[in-house]
DNA sequence: GTCTATAACCGGATAGAC
DNA sequence: GTCTATCCGGTTATAGAC
């Protein structure tokens, strides 16, 4: 729940993050984001104009979470391909696992108003065309001879975000139904999905030394 | 648009089916609706009692789809592990392509809805433990031996799905934007999903004989 | 079955006191 | 800054004529 020792905005904002994410915007009330703030309906307007304001400003809290978290990524300089793999897979997957609401948030919006995703993607410093050059300038005995740099980054993408979308059929229909299980799930992931990478486009499964 | 030989029961679901996969259950209005079926509101209640009825009917219908083919593909006999990855990722692949609205969609209502989503799939022929069991008893010299044959589902499923979810970033961010590429995209996405899984599970890409 | 008109309600937004 | 009270537009749903 929300920390009574925060400032009133702060609270409204957790309050709302909390409320739109479960809901989405169409779905979600003002009068219930007052009464989980505990504050009253009139207070939100005196904070942000209008519900409009307020998921504008919930939504940009949260995405720039994971455009930090991107930008940290890919400024890293990492000695191979196999490593900046093994970076962006294990930072990913651990940074949806702690605000998982994330991923559905984020998509939503990004079906909705697609071009201001992609806007503030572009205006950031992440730089895709650095992987593609990475994936590109592997040596000419290695799978990804056969393979598409950008196919590669979308199915490592796919991957790692996947899984928190289809929860609720991977624990409920591949898994068999408690939380614990979905945990352990989680707790394998990245080690799984690495392996797989390696063995398509290293043809093996060790790190590089 | 909706097709004007249809019954007036048929105009509504065409049209509601528009309306809520663009708008989602909350953002929909009954007057666009009634509007696009070219009838007025007080008929859509007269065939279904309320908003929350025909959404549900909608739903039913357009997830019945998903559930068609899946079963179609896992009660398909294949003489091996490689025909029938090929035979899942391909039709899976295609059948979003043609109704590329349904990921969001699903996706959306397994959310709100999880149990719902959940029990529709549990009571429908699709028993994964069928490929689960087909991995798991791949020869020994085989990759399989060090991946989890629940996580290589998931990355299958992941790689079909995901790019469609994805698709605006996709589009501005990875590709330069315009509709023919990312078409060029998915014309290769199967090929490039099979490519990868067979790199990485049977450490070549070829098809099986 | 299909329509017009309207009831009933809900939810975002504002006025104005404190 | 925070509250109570209220307005007002929009939306679902129904009544009732044809």
């Amino acid at each position: 729940m929300v920390n009574i020792y925060s400032t009133t905005e702060e609270k409204i904002i957790a309050a709302a993050r909390e409320v739109f994410i479960q809901k989405g915007m169409d779905g979600s009330r003002m009068q219930e984001i007052a009464d989980r703030a505990e504050i009253n309906k009139a207070l939100l307007h005196y904070y942000f104009r209008n519900k409009d304001k307020l998921f504008t400003k919930v939504f940009e809290d949260v995405f720039s979470n994971v455009l930090e978290m991107f930008e940290r990524i890919f400024s890293t300089e990492t000695e191979s391909l196999d490593a900046f793999i093994e970076l962006f897979v294990t930072n990913y997957i651990n940074l949806i696992r702690q605000k998982p609401f994330i991923v559905q948030f984020v998509l939503h919006e990004l079906n909705q108003n697609p071009e201001r995703v992609a806007g503030f993607i572009k205006s950031s410093k992440i730089d895709p065309g650095k992987i593609i050059a990475l994936i590109s300038k592997e040596p000419e005995n290695s799978a990804l001879q056969l393979l598409d740099p950008i196919h590669v980054m979308v199915n490592i993408m796919s991957m790692c975000i996947f899984p928190f979308l289809a929860r609720p059929i991977i624990k409920e229909v591949l898994l068999s139904g408690s939380d614990e299980e979905f945990e352990s799930f989680l707790d394998i992931r990245a080690g799984q999905v690495l392996a797989f990478v390696r063995l398509a486009i290293f043809n093996n499964n060790n790190p590089t030394p």
